[in-house]
DNA sequence: CCGGGTTTTTGAACGTGTTCAAAATGGAGT
DNA sequence: ACTCCATTTTGAACACGTTCAAAAACCCGG
């Protein structure tokens, strides 16, 4: 049990660091496989793919988002403080990866894909991330649904971010936290109007029910 | 000059016909050519790659689409209606496609690719999708730069509302007809009120601008 | 230590997207 | 009709993700 973990994380660890230096594409599993001094076929042992290695990743990223962003919010006192928390440790806990997020997105296009994110496989990861924009929410006084639909709407901005992150070569990606901070200034001075279309919250959750784009 | 051109629907149609009946993964490079009865590197004199012929398609696509968006603005009175037009002829041109358009975001996380719906290539259809928009606020009194704000954001929308039905697997994609009517019974009745906030629509363009996101 | 089962590792082989040098075809000028 | 060049077509070869049967390493009860 404890070799094969060696092992597995070898593996991991090789990978990404030929993914952040040469790019996704640009690495091959065989590179990979020589980079971790293990045969072709072993990274096939520990993963399904080379897209579920940079799911693993990404899972791992999760915990290390989530940690930040609770750390953020303890010291914010509002909720645009609170936003600004999340999104900005979602970029920090991917600063260094632009180049590998690519394939992230390679399999949302494809219904068949375990990969994509909005599979059942993901589900642990994608609902860690919208409970911390419920979390943002929690102190407002919005009705529950609303904060639903509202917690849901940031994740898909988040989402949106990210897609921008990876397209962002603008120093420091310095674009994308302009981004996130504009996009703050503009959403969190309108919860409080928000609160007076609660009926609209609910008729919204209920389409998306009726949907299925929400349980 | 003539022969050419049909090897080239030739390769297209053989291509498309099979992506629809076994779907994009399935259908090998190699199934195409032999259905389109050419050697397997003549498809790529014609098209760079197996996901530019989706791309080709998709061109295609974007010209039927307006013409049919169109014909249906026409006959609308209200912002409603023609929301509602542009939106359902977007899903109508594509009805039958849902197996072959999981190939339009495979780039979509690649900034090098120049496949991606974000890049230069493929800028023409994303104009001419977005100035469809346009035209159904157009009647509408509200300040340019709101409009062109909306515009945007209804792209991004139908961007979104192509991913929903991709992977909508009810009979007849009913529940993206649904999506797309309750989302315009949401969206419309809104737009007076942005009105109000004409002064954020220009902050608005003003980050989107700074921001690369538009020109 | 041994034998038998389980886990891990190997590397060759396969399928598929793509490239490319060479062959075939087409056409324009003489 | 012939030459010469550009366009088109071919099919073998390549690269890379992935599979798999067999080998190796490991584990454990006797």
């Amino acid at each position: 049990m404890k070799k094969s973990d060696a092992t597995r994380e070898a593996i991991l660890e090789a990978a990404l660091r030929l993914f952040r230096k040469r790019g996704f594409e640009k690495t091959t599993m065989r590179d990979v496989a020589k980079s971790a001094d293990v045969a072709a076929g072993a990274a096939y042992y520990y993963f399904p793919s080379k897209d579920a290695i940079v799911l693993a990743y990404y899972a791992r990223t999760q915990d290390a988002h989530a940690e930040l962003a609770r750390a953020g919010m303890k010291r914010a006192r509002t909720l645009d403080g609170r936003l600004r928390a999340v999104l900005h440790a979602k970029i920090d806990s991917m600063a260094r990866d632009r180049k590998l997020l690519s394939a992230l997105f390679r399999s949302i296009g494809d219904p068949a894909s375990e990969l994509s994110i909005f599979s059942a496989k993901t589900r642990r990861v994608r609902d860690e991330s919208i409970a911390l924009f419920d979390e943002a929410l929690a102190p407002e006084e919005l009705p529950p649904d609303l904060k639903r639909v509202l917690a849901l709407s940031f994740w898909s901005l988040s989402m949106g971010l990210v897609l921008f992150f990876i397209h962002d070569t603008s120093p420091k990606q310095r674009k994308t936290r302009l981004l996130v901070d504009r996009a703050v200034d503009l959403l969190a001075p309108m919860m409080p109007m928000a609160a007076m279309m609660a009926p609209m919250g609910t008729s919204v959750l209920e389409v998306l029910r009726e949907v299925g784009l929400t349980p």
